[in-house]
Formats: C-alpha cells, structure tokens, sequence
DNA sequence: TATGAATGAGTGTTCATTCAT
DNA sequence: GATGAATGAACACTCATTCAT
C-alpha cells in the first residue's frame, strides 16, 4: 500500500528469463481472475516455480498484484510517453495513440484487461497513487497541447482545454478497452457491427473524422 | 449463465419489501467488494434474514450476482430509455444523460460501482448477453438519431453514424464511471483540476460545447 | 489477550457433552505439544468435528488456548477453594491439598501438563493475568493462615509470612507437576526410588514431616 | 532424541568464538520461543552465519535443541558442582545456592528460560536423559548430605533424607525459575509484594529462616 | 418456509531442510 | 567449507453451500 518497492532483494537476484516468466504469470492470473480470485498457487505453477519460491519474492499476494500492477503502468508509460512528448500536434499524436491501441490486440490483452481490472478495483488508497502515475502524464500534456493549439489558433476557442482533455481521453481509454476486454468487445460490435470490427483502418479513420471535428476550426 | 430466470419461485413468493431488501444489500455488497470477494453472509445479515433463506431464493452465488446485475441494468435501462426514446435532438438527448450521471451521483453510487464491476469481471458468456441487454439500447438509438440528423443535413455528414455514436457513449460511460468509481473520480479530479470537480455546472457546459462541437455543421 | 470471552455464542448453544469433548481435546493436545506445535486439525479431528466448526466455536487458535487454559484454571480453582477456604488448621489444608495432587495423578494428568506448560510459555500479559488469577487465591490464603497462627502461638513467629507461602508453594505445585509431567516424574524417582515413587503414603507422611518441621513450635 | 553427539565433526573445527556465537543465538531464541515456535532462519541470522552452514553444523533443528540444552546442562551443572561437593554444611550449601539463584538474574536469564522450557517440553526419552544429567547431582549430593547430618546429630532425624532432598530442591528450582520466568515472577511479586520483590537480601533471609528450621533440631 | 450449525476444499503463507554453486 | 535460493508439506483460517430441525 506504501511507496516501498513490492519485491524482495532475492527477486532481483535471479535470472531475468525467470523474472519475466514469473511477472508474465502473475499479469496473466490477475488479469483473468482480478486480484481476490486470483490463485498464488496457479500463479507459481504457470510459472514453473514452487510456491515456497513466489513468496520468497513477494512478501505478500498483494505486493505481487501491486508489483505486477505497477509493471503494466510502466509498460503502458513507456509506449505512450514518447508519443505524447513528442513535438507533434495534437492530432497526430492521437491518431498514434489510436494506431497503438489496435495494435495492442492480441499483444498486451493481460495488460490491458489488468489496466481495466485495477481502475476497477482499486481502493481509495491506492487508486489515488496509480491514477496520479500514469494519467498524470496524459492529463498534463493533453491540457497543455490543447491550450496552446488554442492559443495559435489552430483549433477552436471555446473548448475548456483540461475539460477536453478528460473527455479526449474518454474516448481513447475506452478504445483501448475494447481491444481485449470481453464486454467492451461485444459492446464495440455492437456499435459498429461485425464487419467493421475486423476493418481496422475504416474504424481508425471514422474515429479520427470525430475527434477533428470535435477539434476543428 | 444461462438464460433462465436467476431466482427461485420461492423468491417471488416473499413480500416485496423483503426482497428488495435482499436486492439493495447484495448491489451494496458486490459494488462494495467485487463478485469473488463479497461475502454471501455479508449479504444476508445485511438483509436481515439467514443464509438458509438466501439460498433458498438464489440457488448460488452466482445467480444472485446475475440477479442483481441484471435488476441494476434495469434500474439503468429505467433511466435511459426515456431519454433516449423520447423524440427530441440528439444533443438534447446527450445533455439529459450527463444531468442524469450527475444527478446519480451520490444516490446510484453502488449501481455505478456494479455497473463499472461486472463490465470489466464478465466472461466471455456473461459479456456477451449483458452488452446486448443495456447497449443494444444506446446503441440502436444513437446510431439511428445520428444517421437521422445527417439525412437532414443538421449535422456534419462526414461522421460515421455507428462509429460517432460508440465514440459518444464512450464518453457518456466513462463519466458516469467518474461519478462513484475510486480511481476514475481521482482521474478527473486530475483532470479538471479539484476546483472544476465541485462545479457540476461549469462542468457540464463544457461537455456540451465539445461533443457539439464534435458533431456541428 | 483482552478480557473477552474466549468462545462465540454458537459455543454456548452446542450439546454440552460436545462441548466438554472439543475442550478435552484441545486440553489434550495442548498439554502434548504446548501453543505453537499443536495442530487445529488434530483437536478438530479428534473431537470429532470438522475444522469450520472448531473456527466457528473459537475465532483463532489463540482464543481456544486461552479458553481452554481458563477452564483449566477454573477446575484447579475448584478443587484448591473448598480446601483453602475451609476453616481448617494450615497444616491440615497443606495435607488435603497433598492428597489431592496423588489423587490427580491419571485423572487431571492432561489439566496438570497444560497447567505447568502455560506457566511457561506465557508471554508478559498473559502471565501477568493467569498468576493473578489462580495464585491470587492460594497466596492470599496461605499467607494469611500462617500469620493468624503465629499470633495464636501456634507456629514459630520468626517466618515471615508472605516468604513462607510462598516456598510452601513451591513445594506444592512441583509436587503437583511431579504427578503427570514427564521430566518432573523422573526427577521425583530420581529423589526418592522407585520403590517409594509408588508409595503413595509413605511419600506424603515424609512430605509432611519436613512440613511440620518448617513451621514447627 | 538418542546418546551421541548432536553436532558434527565440522562444528568442532570452526573458531571458537564462531561457536559460542551460534550457541548463545541458539540459547536465546529457544529460550525466548520454545523449540517448536524457535526458527532456526532467525537463529543463523543472529549469530551471522548461513542458514546452509546451521545445517553443516547441526544434523537437524532438534539436534541443535539438544545440544543447547546439553551445554545448558553443563552450565548450570558448573555452577552447582563445586557448592554442592563442597566439604560445606547443607545449609552453607543451600545459601550458596539462593544466592547463585538471585546472582543469576538479568545474567542467565536465557538459560534459566530454557531450563525452565525444556522441562516442559521434553517427552519421555529426552526426559529421563535429562533429568538424571542434572537432577542426579544434586538428589545425590543433597540426600547424603542430609543423611550424614542425621547421622551426626546436627538435625532432625524425623525426615526421610531423600524427601527432604526432594523437597528442598523443589524450593529451590522455583526461586530459580522465578528469576526469569515471567509467570513465576509474577508469581513471586503476588506472593512477598512489590517491595520486597526488590530486597534481595531481606528474601534470601526469609528463605534460609525457613529452611533452618525445617531441618532444625 | 426459515433457520443456522456443519462441512471441507481451498486459501495465503511459513519454515525446516536440501543442494548446486 | 560456505552460501542462500529452492522446495513443498503443513499450517491456521475462510466461505459457499447443505440439511436437520
């Protein structure tokens, strides 16, 4: 719960490959079961090692889902932040974020369905820590863009920026959600049908119409 | 899982204050706590009667989370069909769901939570039936009203009809989220900053402005 | 730790015959192994229960120990009071409460084990209450007997009281343990032989006479 | 549990301060814990060794008990030999003894505790091994001293010299324990009260009164 | 119909002991 | 000889579910 490190100086000491297994099981459980229904056991074994072992690395379940939890943050900071602090507008720089979210599909589903799991789940406590982690960089850096898009004239005048902002974000979150999240699977299915689901570069486009027209001007 | 009734005959049987009883304190319990960590004891001496009782009318666990699920997208439904049945512009349609989820909050908070819960806890079965159930509403409504507008040429005519709409409630849903949920409350505040946070009024014209925006012409 | 209640109501409600059999086994068991070898499951097991019962009786194993170290207490209690707060002679109660140690050999040998255990494994607070709890009554009652006899006459005035209690205790209480604990039984025969380790009255009339002596003229 | 050595040849051959460190760790935590609540993690971090050289050392946890408890033997037996075989009168003897009793504390308590421990805990085997290591020394010494003093005419000849043999150990084995013990402090504290708790010399006084005139005449 | 005591598989976690380095 | 990572059986405890009353 604390800001202290959620590993123990052993987990440092093994072999990465080792490391990497373990972590990929613990994403994977946790991501599946979310953090109550996850098994310790199940995650040991899918990673190969005894239990005894897990717990020699992780002093409790919890600094495990939080260790784990705050790997996928970091994987998820270290994809957007060079999109978002790039010198590019900020169209461009959505539609990257866009390009990634699909492109996630299939690649990080345990990550994004443990993003999803813990934004849920999270207790007052640590929800206020993880949500200053990694929405602290899009918050600031979306506001930011906006107001000086503004200020140049480039898009419209009458948008609140952080408002915009958050409601940007919305959209973008939730897209990414649909990528491996079961219920906002169907759900985008529903919207847009079977077809157009399997057609990535016409959703991509559609969503980038909307989002120019929300900026436009 | 399947498409039967999720309680037994006996539970129709008792007085309605009863059951509704039982309802409210099992929404509070899985908002509260998520479906693999409520506590079936909990629930009951919540309500009042003995976990005998409890699983005379519920065969199991389960089925009294599907139960109040399924009451909770009622409750929803209840909320939005009006709305979004009613004959009025889209935009008029869009401002009274962001005055519903404000009004919500504080008042819907556990449905909020549940609603947000079993969207990210569903499986693939489960997931599948309850998106069709509550956004198979919007998204029907959407869809057609957009499509509509454009036929009359009041908005932009560049927009995907289905597409706009999943975008839209994109950001309808996430707000609703921001209203109870731990760590989507703290994102906002983020954000828009705490002062914005408490000023619902200022908040919700500059939604307005954006998705107008979004869809003008 | 506290002064609460060491069972739950569901305790209190079970057949009383069940009742003394779970507390027999544990009184067994903790006797045989002391607090932190003993296993739940073996005093489940041999109650003839399940371990959820024993759980639903005590709240931990820490609360079964101490219930089951209080009733120890209690029957030590009852058999030490009536002789105690009889209106006897001193040495007339010291000899009652001999005979009652020979008596208490095979039929409170599991009481008198967990008696001299608990004596040694209680921690600061515990100690504190439990010596206060069951030493209370016989050093008090002792102390006061022997300072009343020696404003009588009856006894030698050059004892002080309170020390004199206190060692004809000592004697007592070994004499006690030496009656069921292993180390202590052979220690007993060690003393005397085996010849007389089995000779019950030879063994206390030379326990007497060294009594009387203490406190003779 | 049987008659050889409980340590390896490898224990012999490492430094000797090396092994007075691990045995004084071993003494304190079996002393502070017991033997089965005892870990023996704790005790090689304690004495700054691994917990793969322990077990270099010591073929197992018990094995390690025993041979703390042997060395306590020892010790304690180092400090009794030379009263107890002294050319000295009983009662010389026995007030060398209080008194190494009273000196004892806050420097032996770890041994004292583990004496006290281990003839608790020791079953039947370990319980005649022991008793006869250190008892046997002191019923020996004790009863033929009392014996010879019958036989001369300085004391009573009333007494069974091994009963009282017995009998005046028991006292002095409780002084002992009362020294570290928690509950038998507390116990000593109940009896002579706070003050004269601290007056060691008015207690080694009141003692001696009375065992003089247990054996006076 | 209502109750709540009973169950036992399952949980997270510990710890004496082993063994490759 | 020394290390400490690895093991897994065992532990205290929980909880959905059953069923006799």
């Amino acid at each position: 719960m604390n800001e202290h490190r959620h590993w123990t100086p052993v987990f440092d000491r093994i072999p990465e490959e080792k490391r990497n297994r373990i972590l990929a099981s613990a994403v994977a459980e946790f991501a599946k079961r979310g953090f109550s229904a996850a098994s310790t056991a199940a995650i040991a074994e899918a990673a190969g090692i005894s239990i005894g072992s897990l717990f020699k690395y992780f002093r409790t379940k919890e600094d495990l889902y939080l260790a784990v939890v705050e790997l996928g943050l970091q994987t998820l900071d270290e994809t957007l932040r060079p999109i978002v602090e790039s010198g590019e507008p900020l169209l461009t720089k959505v539609e990257r974020i866009v390009d990634a979210a699909f492109a996630s599909r299939g690649v990080h589903d345990d990550l994004n369905r443990l993003y999803n799991r813990f934004t849920t789940e999270a207790d007052a406590d640590l929800a206020n820590r993880l949500s200053r982690s990694l929405e602290g960089l899009t918050a600031e850096a979306y506001s930011r863009m906006i107001a000086e898009a503004q200020d140049r004239g480039e898009i419209r005048r009458d948008l609140d920026p952080r408002v915009a902002a958050f409601l940007l974000d919305n959209i973008l979150l939730m897209l990414q959600f649909s990528m491996s999240n079961e219920y906002y699977r169907d759900r985008l299915a529903l919207y847009v049908g079977p077809r157009t689901v399997e057609d990535d570069d016409t959703l991509k486009r559609a969503i980038m119409t909307f989002l120019r027209s929300a900026f436009a001007e």
